[in-house]
DNA sequence: TTATGATCATCG
DNA sequence: CGATGATCATAA
């Protein structure tokens, strides 16, 4: 049995019933479900654990924007946790596309539509354990809160407001409560088309949306008491 | 080049 | 010492 990509769910039973397998497995096990090698440099394979989950949940490949399981409606994020238990690190959610963000709507917008729900699967990122014995842990699918959406959706219009506005130059991340704006590229050369504050064709670096870790916090500690 | 998967590493 | 800005790998 080669290393090949798994078959995708066929419903949502299935999937969790999927990552049940996974859950107290370390990153050694999960290398060998997906017949991969570990990585050599965890630095320069910082994407690893998500992508091997995918692999082994049979999320559609590759950089498609799309849902990782668009039958089911289901975006797959793994969430690292340090030695507390808790998200350290911010959470991509996708790619901004700033020659394409006039007239959108919070309905509309792909930022939403992959956090309508999410399949959290948390594992240990803690440094002070060997790589290949961090473990995974018990997946919490979810769904935003009223509260949650109203406070994301709120995020997202401050942001798209100055995005509208041609002014990606005065952005940062410091806006947003849940959700922020980071760069999202290989450098802080690149390069990306986008339009200035005179609605002229410019060059910007390109910026993706972003999870506080603040949230997913709270995500992963509302998913205790349920 | 744009999208995905993210974490790294420096600064305030 | 947490958050921001920068960076790494891979697919199409």
């Amino acid at each position: 049995m080669a290393s090949r990509q798994a078959k995708a769910p066929s419903s949502v039973e299935e999937l969790l019933d999927n990552c049940r397998q996974l859950a107290g497995l370390s990153l050694a096990d999960l290398a060998r479900k997906t017949c991969s090698p570990l990585p050599v440099s965890p630095t320069h394979a910082k994407g690893w654990v998500g992508q091997q989950a995918e692999k082994f949940l049979g999320a559609s490949a590759g950089s498609k924007a799309e849902p990782d399981f668009p039958e089911l409606g289901i975006e797959l994020k793994t969430l690292p946790l340090n030695a507390n238990g808790q998200p350290q690190e911010s959470t991509y959610v996708c790619h901004i596309q700033l020659m394409a963000l006039n007239q959108q709507t919070w309905q509309q917008a792909w930022v939403n539509k992959k956090l309508q729900q999410v399949l959290w699967l948390p594992y240990e990122a803690s440094k002070t354990i060997e790589y290949a014995k961090r473990k995974l842990g018990h997946a919490v699918l979810w769904q935003p809160s009223l509260s949650q959406a109203q406070q994301l959706q709120q995020d997202w219009e401050e942001i798209m407001e100055k995005l509208c506005m041609g002014e990606q130059q005065q952005l940062s991340a410091h806006h947003g409560q849940f959700l922020q704006v980071r760069p999202k590229a290989a450098n802080a050369k690149a390069l990306t088309n986008a339009y200035d504050e005179q609605g002229e064709r410019c060059q910007t670096l390109p910026l993706g949306f972003y999870l506080r870790p603040g949230f997913t916090r709270e995500i992963l500690e509302n998913s205790y008491l349920g």
